[in-house]
DNA sequence: TGTACATCAGTGAACGCGCGTTCACTGATGTAC
DNA sequence: TGTACATCAGTGAACGCGCGTTCACTGATGTAC
């Protein structure tokens, strides 16, 4: 069939192109460990891939497009992670009915990512570097997905029986917090020296705290809250 | 007087080249509005103050220096000004004896630092672009002027009546928590284009219903906190 | 007060370097018949 | 299956440019006597 030899032909070239683009990033991706965007050039992104500076062209108008995609795929990675933690901890929890704790599970997510950060640094750098940092583009495509983290989470707390009665604008009101939280925890412990674990250990006992409080604010929301 | 002339000669070349170092800050700032750290060259400074670019090296090592030394001087001027904000409040209440409310001084805060934020970007621009940016001895002053912003804060919560029982621990915990509430919503309305203040306005007054839950929490923290 | 010398902020020319971007090209892959 | 032509990812040379840094210098300001 001529639709299929097409198909399979075009995929080849068509794949190897991918591949080459898909090395750009990851190549961009390593180099951001130690110098933000604004300070990552071309040349020296293609030379960590192995090609010609004019290749660049064939797949990306410049450093700032690339940024904004890396964004796209790092932070994509990321979020089902995130909202994985929450579902996977509501499962275990779920079964015996009504005991689950309808704060545990956002305890757990802070403790999940927290360990995360350890292992998987590059979404959580360039959230830190990149979301106030120099390139327009860049920064929108952050903001949009850590709304998009938002959005996911209030979506969640909004099916919890604790969050019957709530208002919408009440639920994304926290939601942001508890997002907004955890990104502070990350940048933050991405700047501890990787010789003080203790430092990150105290760090994180905090925010863990920081969270408890705020959840004590939240069970008393309903009856406490100022009209507005 | 020997030591009088000597005072006072010294005093005018030094003066001068003062008044030459705080040219460079000055264009540094003004720099900083539209770029970050490390794409600021120091062609660039020494261009817009007028002098040689070699005439860098008599004031500064280099543009990293340079950039410490800013953080310096604009955070250390933005610091008085929101512990400043709490205390002129505090006296404007305290007359009545025991009527004042502890978390109003909060809720004021921030709403001096976000109407301070729209008048005097600078320090804002700079926390929010550096924090987390790419130079190790800059982040270090930032987050140095963060800490003692939080302590200055822990110290005057502490004095209050309601802060009375609690732990130290738990006082820099939550003025941990206020500061970086602020520093997040801060930077969050430096990325409101100025053509759009309604978007500023409901920032802040999410910002401000945030802060109010976490002082409904901070309410009910001392009855109902986790042992830890 | 006047003179001879020291200091040092700022100059301007020069340097080597790596940058982003352009361009005509090559040759492997894909397409049409 | 075989042939002739089209596509296009990647090449490599070249370009002009602005960068940070060096250096010997100038001349105003400061110091000693």
């Amino acid at each position: 069939m001529a639709d299929t030899t097409v198909h399979q032909t075009t995929s080849t070239r068509h794949e190897q192109k991918q591949r080459t683009r898909e090395a750009l990033l990851d190549a961009a991706a390593g180099l951001l460990e130690n110098q933000n965007l604004s300070s990552l050039g071309l040349r020296e992104v293609t030379r960590a891939v192995g090609i010609a500076p004019a290749a660049f062209y064939r797949h990306f108008r410049d450093m700032d497009e690339l940024g904004a995609e890396l964004v796209e795929r790092s932070l994509g990675e990321l979020l089902p992670v995130i909202r994985g933690a929450r579902h996977a901890h509501d499962a275990h929890d779920d079964h015996g009915g009504g005991g689950a704790d309808p704060d545990e599970s956002i305890r757990r997510t802070l403790d999940v990512l927290a360990a995360y950060v350890g292992t998987h640094q590059g979404p959580f750098r360039i959230i830190a570097r990149e979301r106030s940092g120099g390139v327009a583009l860049v920064r929108a495509a952050i903001a949009d997905k850590l709304r998009q983290a938002a959005r996911e989470l209030a979506d969640d707390l909004a099916a919890l029986p604790d969050y019957q009665g709530w208002q919408r604008d009440d639920i994304t009101m926290i939601a942001g917090l508890f997002v907004n939280h955890v990104v502070q925890l990350s940048s933050t412990l991405l700047d501890v020296p990787a010789d003080q674990p203790d430092e990150a250990g105290r760090l994180i006992s905090v925010a863990r705290r920081q969270l408890q409080l705020i959840i004590v604010g939240r069970r008393h929301w309903l009856t406490e809250r100022p009209p507005e």
